[in-house]
DNA sequence: ATCAATATTATGTCTATACATAAAAAAGGC
DNA sequence: GCCTTTTTTATGTATAGACATAATATTGAT
């Protein structure tokens, strides 16, 4: 077997866990690993360019290669679609609609948005449950500027995270975690106490320069996002 | 100029914005591509693979290359040195060590971080100042057969997660987001009501096979964690 | 000594070619 | 029809060679 740039990225990261190389350390250059391998140099030069893609290395032209002194992680999202979510935990997945109206924009969603005065907008409350439990409450606004045939989906079947990943075709957005005391509607909903610590997501997601939808995601008391770093 | 991977990088993410490329569909090969622009497959290749990194395509040998339905962005995560996040905002950065304690393991941090049962555990209580305001509360364990330098340092004027990060070389890791209630201590540490939501970070960093350190990060109030999808 | 011009060098990118490999499609056997 | 084997094909990886580029190091002028 020759050597390729998955052994390289591997001997590297060998390396860098038992403190051969340390953090801030320049490693050898292109060729000359390349020679010490018995490789082409394009091979080394993968392996390194996936490391700083993965915050583990830093290079500088003419400077070299060295290790991150503090390395920057990547932990990845999906956009999940919550059905999928519980699904692939073996329980059942329940869909609510608990309210659907078509409404002028709030001040404070139009300048998060970006919208002009007279936007219109599709304003959902919903309702996930994983079995028979409360999972999330969901409080979505989406921009009929950016969306119009949503203002012809009802919304009763499928719930509009959903619906919008299909029907959108790419979007650029934020995401923001926090935390909420619950109000008293909402520990209803989710049936916790009135002031219960809820993990709170808002998403907002742009497609191009319109904004599409803003997502306020309450989840279930003790629900906890796990993620690898 | 000649056209490189980032042209057709950006061109077939075009193509995806202005919808000519839906979600599932599939791409031209990239022999045909490298055709229409005029360069080498190599180039082509190099631009879809990242784009797969990116979550934004999917490939499979023979099968082809499509538009993800459901794109899985990353979102970036440093390990942060709450000092740089800070002062990067322009303001003081304040540290205070509350608490320093070396204790057996307890059972719940035992079967955490997979420790023996004489595991010896430095614990430490810090805060954290955004200013004159509270910012947050550090609840931080360290394994000291993992990081035995640790016993020997004091930690009154350089906090445990900036102290972690020069010393040990490289972590593996998982993040935890939640939301807790605020009990009498914290609440009184952060400045905040008793049973006021707080948004959690729990994280668990490894060194190859051995826990290195366990932390619960208690931020202030209306604290948004914020992060580009 | 200080500053500007120049040379050097490690990384960054592209090309043409070759062979490997996974998986779909087609062919064959029953 | 149904199952197994073979072929086909798009992606996956590696290579040697070439030129580009950014940043450091060196040289030269003042």
């Amino acid at each position: 077997m020759r050597t390729g740039y998955q052994d390289i990225k591997d001997h590297i990261l060998h390396q860098i866990r038992s403190s051969v190389w340390t953090p801030g350390a320049l490693l050898p250059g292109e060729i000359e690993l390349a020679e010490s391998f018995g490789c082409a140099r394009a091979t080394v030069s993968r392996a390194m360019r996936e490391l700083v893609d993965e915050g583990i290395l830093e290079r500088k032209r003419k400077a070299g290669t060295r290790v991150k002194s503090s390395p920057t992680r990547r932990a990845q999202f999906s956009i999940p679609i919550i059905r999928t979510e519980i699904e692939n935990t073996g329980a059942a997945y329940r869909y609510d609609l608990v309210e659907r109206r078509v409404l002028p924009a709030p001040n404070w969603l139009r300048s998060r948005l970006d919208l002009p005065d007279d936007a219109l907008l599709l304003h959902l409350k919903c309702m996930h449950y994983k079995g028979s439990a409360p999972y999330q409450f969901e409080d979505r606004w989406i921009n009929l500027a950016a969306v119009p045939q949503a203002e012809n989906y009802a919304f009763k079947d499928i719930g509009p995270n959903e619906w919008l990943v299909q029907e959108v075709p790419f979007t650029d957005g934020n995401l923001e975690f926090s935390a909420t005391n619950a109000t008293e509607d909402i520990a209803a909903f989710l049936g916790a106490p009135v002031n219960a610590a809820l993990f709170t997501v808002e998403r907002t997601t742009w497609l191009a320069d319109t904004s599409v939808t803003f997502a306020r995601l309450y989840f279930a008391r003790d629900y906890k996002m796990t993620t690898r770093l």
